[in-house]
DNA sequence: TGTTAATCGTTGCAAGTGAAACGAATTTTC
DNA sequence: GAAAATTCGTTTCACTTGCAACGATTAACA
């Protein structure tokens, strides 16, 4: 007996994360390479410049990343001058964080090689394939919001949260 | 002018990541609040618990990780006993990496709580569903391979590998 | 109003990771 | 057969990451 018949390859969290890592590795290349931007910068700037003023909270909720990781990333991006920062006026305790126009420069620079990189992965794939696939995720997403609270039978006066 | 339409939550590169991070640290509960494990400790065992004898780098090329995560993840599943490790006859370069019983035991155990939590990932799919995923996940694949070497078209005799 | 609790962003710290370097062993090449 | 080049596994080191703690500020509550 050498074990049963489990293969690693075939397991879909393997097969997700190597995925992941290698989309991950190439794409960085392109925020990388030529402004070095680390991956939490990246999604930092790119979520950054779509709103006005934002919290480090905000990103930290939006861009799936820890809060010492988008605060570190603001202080880079910052110094670098692509953001900007200032204590807000109605509670201290917030920063509002917004794009500069350098920011702004590099953000329209950067993206066009952003989303051709990802079309360069969708080249073969037909549009129901496309819509397939962002279907498929989201299931997959369901499955671990439903995975992550087994929710074991709220009493009538449930909560929509937590 | 407030950028570009560029959404992060709707790039693929980003939501590939988001989801597998999720999964990867949902399954990782089950490995690690019981057995302590890593995710490449988790890797090395269930990939060597199949094979019989094998090298690091084996490892290494199999299973998507670091050669220094291989080697360290062997020594410290060696030190609880769940590997073995031995030198090479024909080659003294070359470590020779086994599971022992006691690991075989661990393995065991493991699977089915990973192969359930796959199960309840995938509960709501279909079997197409499930065959369009890993389909379109390995269609993925293949633009990175093609992505990852633009081949400059090759001479004539050219090389099978690089 | 004054005290306690909660929230915000940052920093410290321990643990993990990847790239390069290293000694040991083998293969290649002349 | 000796020298150079390659391969193997480990170690080192700089860097990143996640968690907990912290000071500062605001909210809750009595």
């Amino acid at each position: 007996m050498t074990s049963s018949g489990f293969n690693l390859s075939e397991f879909l969290p393997y097969k997700l994360s190597v995925l992941s890592s290698r989309v991950t590795k190439m794409l960085s290349k392109v925020y990388s390479e030529e402004y070095g931007f680390s991956t939490p910068e990246w999604r930092v700037l790119v979520h950054v410049a779509r709103r006005e003023k934002m919290s480090v909270r905000e990103i930290h909720d939006s861009v799936y990343l820890e809060k010492p990781s988008v605060s570190r990333a603001v202080a880079k991006l910052e110094q670098a001058g692509l953001l900007a920062k200032s204590t807000c006026d109605a509670d201290h305790r917030l920063v509002e964080i917004e794009i500069t126009d350098a920011g702004l420069k590099v953000f329209n620079a950067i993206v066009p090689d952003a989303l051709s990189f990802e079309a360069a992965l969708l080249e073969a794939f037909t549009l129901k394939e496309r819509q397939d696939l962002h279907h498929l995720l989201l299931r997959l997403q369901d499955a671990l919001d439903r995975q992550a609270e087994p929710v074991v039978q709220q009493s009538p006066k449930s909560r929509a949260d937590t």
